[in-house]
DNA sequence: CACTATTATGTGATCGATAACATGAGGGCG
DNA sequence: CGCCCTCATGTTATCGATCACATAATAGTG
């Protein structure tokens, strides 16, 4: 079978409250109470305790700690395993986030799909060790139920389909910002690129989209569906060139935006000058590509922070239950590759045409 | 001060052995060793336990049987908490990896620097729950020294400073194959963009990058330090032209190429007409920008594993001492962005270049 | 000053697993 | 048949912390 894990390295063992009890002079339980609430012990001997720590370099075994407690320090981070397109600065607000409360935030990729990935699932809850976990990876609902009758398990980006389903949508303004300011420029037909349906952030963009579309009085020229990636960017786009003709994008992602781009580009089709592009994120490299990318700029990370302390509430005994989750510093970023729309009849040729 | 964990989840509390034990009326220990080695145990014997776990839904608790092992199934990654550049695919190479071997790998963000880094970082090692830990961060060697007092470290990209004390360089020959495919374009004046030095693959693609410029008889340009971003990339490249004139730009990743090629763009400079600029990394969105990135792909799930595996011998207590780091899988990749040295008359007023 | 209320500290049990040692059943051999 | 050896299983100790309770020390009150 599997080896088993090697033994830890003996070298530097580390000192117990024993050691510190017996150098100080008191008992294991004091210096146990020392830490945790030292104003309990009488200050001579907080000092005894505090000086026996430092000559043997204490630290405590968190392991033992939390076999004794059961509660743990530790939180998990769900990630997607496979996809690259994961914003890890999403993951570095929660984990920032995590750490300010007194939490470890340990990563672990979920891959794969259905009943083997709720096994996995299962058992990584199952081990124990973990408080709560915040999910960035879509969760389907008999799995989140089962998930959370262990700890509390929150699902980040799912409170987008709440609004939703409460008439408000989260990510709404921005959006209806980026359909208005197509619209300004003069734009009539748009089409839309969406992300994996199963992502509540996907689903949230093109219900979005749609409303927003129909509330600008545009015409919605479809949408395709893709991953998060600029391969499949192009690949959608092209499948939209097949379809009513369009002179503005809208793609759920910046990857995406980019593979459109590409796609109109070897198409002979100019960018905004036949067709605009908007994208969704404002990655970092977005400013700086040819043409540079209009987009809706997120800060991920207090995205993920925000969603962390969700997780922080639901794991307080006596938690309140929903902690609003505020508009998140979205804002719409104009730049080069959004433009006016092109006269209907000095693109004529371009637009109607379908090649191979 | 900091408030204690939250307690966990008593709702659906986990069966101990002493539970599956009484159920298969065994002995606590027997149960045990059907977990280690069933193979002892007589198959009656056996049986039983194993009918006892499923009705209980048994799972071990790992936080226990690592307080008595010492032996802990968790190894530590350690990544760039700041910066959005780290290859996540790198990780997700390493944990594959992990988890084939039987260990968890936990991802935790290491940030700050100097004195409080090195805080950090002790205690993350104290805690003492892991039993190796994976560096893509860079880690100063006074740092490393004392880490490795503790736990098996190894960080990754080192090799390639080794390799180079060797008198060989890892990322050789991919970098010969690009520096030579610039010179066969005609270009004889090249300029580097590097990443930031302490990062060893950073250093070691200059390295190479001057090693090479010279064996191919081509005139360095000199090289400008950045981090690795689009935005330092824009900034060295507009440092360089200030310098000599060039025909070519090798950037040390992809993020810094795209920030070049933006550069030479608000000046004027046509790529790959006036310049060519090569990236390195092969980012999925390279090869649709406009003008698609020459670039040298990289099997990074590969080159994390890798480091895993060096790091797995490193734990077994007569581990061999050198995992031979082979080749990954490097290639260069031609596209768009690099061409044809111009023709000097042709390109006069932008590069005033004249022959060597 | 005696006597109780409060606070500080010590003692033993416990979390859930494995390690070390003890015991009992069965088999081989003289 | 009895002795010893092996193999399967049971019993008790242990990892390093906290919890529950007991006890010693101090403070408060009439």
């Amino acid at each position: 079978m599997t080896e088993g894990p090697a033994p830890a390295r003996t070298s530097a063992r580390a000192a117990t409250i024993y050691e510190v009890a017996r150098l100080a002079g008191v008992s294991h339980q004091t210096v146990s109470r020392y830490m945790a609430d030292r104003s309990k012990l009488r200050a001579a001997t907080s000092e005894k305790v505090e000086r026996a720590m430092a000559e043997l370099k204490y630290t405590p075994n968190l392991t033992a700690r939390s076999l004794r407690t059961k509660g743990t320090y530790r939180l998990l981070a769900l990630v997607p395993g496979s996809s690259p397109y994961f914003p890890s600065r999403m993951l570095s607000g929660a984990a920032t986030t995590a750490q300010a409360a007194g939490y470890q935030l340990d990563v672990v990729a979920l891959e794969g799909t259905g009943p083997e990935r709720t096994e996995r699932l299962r058992r990584i809850l199952d081990g124990g060790p973990f408080a709560g976990a915040l999910s960035f990876v879509p969760i389907s609902g008999p799995d989140l139920l089962q998930a959370q009758e262990r700890i509390p398990v929150v699902v980040a980006g799912d409170y987008d389909d709440q609004m939703r389903g409460q008439g408000r949508i989260s990510d709404g303004s921005a959006a209806r910002a980026i359909v208005a300011h197509i619209a300004a420029l003069g734009h009539h037909r748009i089409a839309h690129i969406a992300g994996p349906q199963e992502w509540p952030a996907a689903r949230n963009r093109l219900a979005v989209y749609r409303r927003a579309v129909q509330e600008a009085g545009l015409e919605d020229c479809g949408s395709a569906e893709a991953d998060w990636s600029a391969a499949s960017g192009y690949a959608a786009a092209n499948a939209l060139l097949t379809g009513p003709s369009f002179t503005a994008i809208f793609a759920a992602n910046d990857q995406l935006a980019i593979g459109a781009i590409r796609a109109l580009h070897d198409r002979g089709l100019r960018v905004p000058a036949d067709v605009s592009v908007v994208g969704w994120d404002d990655h970092p490299e977005s400013a700086f590509l040819i043409p540079s990318l209009t987009t809706v700029h997120m800060d991920l990370e207090a995205q993920g922070s925000r969603s962390m302390e969700q997780l922080l509430v639901a794991l307080k005994p006596g938690g309140t239950p929903l902690p609003e989750p505020g508009p998140t510093g979205m804002r719409l970023v104009l730049r080069e590759s959004s433009g006016a729309a092109p006269i209907p009849a000095a693109t004529g040729a371009g637009q109607t045409s379908l090649e191979p």
